[in-house]
DNA sequence: CCGTGATATTGATACTTGTCAATATAGATG
DNA sequence: CATCTATATTGACAAGTATCAATATCACGG
């Protein structure tokens, strides 16, 4: 977000970007089901390097999507079930479902009056 | 995604992405409960320019998150519904609902043996 | 405590994105 | 057609982001 002073921190907004980008979704696509998975596996499927591997590891843990267990010298992570609820929750949104539909939304004025919605 | 070629035409990062902007998902959220929104109204709620407004538009409309509808001068935005059943498909990914457990999965090596997931 | 393997951090570089000013386009209206 | 308003496009620049090489840290085993 150039431009700006606020370093975003909505949490949607740090869930979205989280995901919305190919090597995370793919290591949150490798963690779906429950199971847990050792960071030395992420270099394969995201065919990138380990340093950027950790990268994305750590937004993913910031954005609260994943979280780590150290084992050993391995570091296992799984998906925080709360992230895909918090998805949901927005899915849910974008679906109109918190919001009740107002009779008095039903105002429709022509569009050469006024640019407001003139039906739902 | 810098150091690529392909430039993410993946429908899922593209939906992540369109809406992980705060102006983006502001929009968006002006457009929940299946209302219209004139384009001219969004200026107002992003606090960004009407250049940049049309341009976060493009953009969600290009991730099919919303759709327009010409009406004489202006332009009404309303949201695709398909958009939310996509994000909710994603949810759904996250909390492990489309996975069936494999029974192969519960080879369960210890952590000094093998970097593989002991327990789900 | 030293070596080894796994993971994280740092620094540099390239790519992408957000933003606005200026300008263009489109539709309505006189 | 001239003009006005709404929206889109272009161009340029600033800021963010992804990436890797090099290096550091951490945990384990000898």
């Amino acid at each position: 977000m150039p431009r700006s002073t606020t370093t975003a921190v909505d949490p949607d907004i740090q869930l979205l970007q989280a995901l919305g980008h190919p090597a995370r979704l793919a290591i949150v696509r490798e963690l779906t089901g429950g199971g847990e998975v050792c960071a030395c596996d992420f270099t394969a499927c995201c065919d990138v390097s380990q340093p950027t591997v950790s990268h994305h590891l750590r937004i993913l843990k910031e954005a609260g999507v994943i979280e780590a267990e150290r084992r050993g010298t391995w570091i296992f992570y799984r998906i925080v079930p709360a992230a895909g609820e918090r998805l949901r929750a927005l899915a849910g949104e974008l679906l109109g479902q918190p919001q009740v539909i107002p009779i008095g939304a039903i105002r429709r004025r022509l569009p050469s009056i006024s640019p407001v919605a003139p039906q739902a």
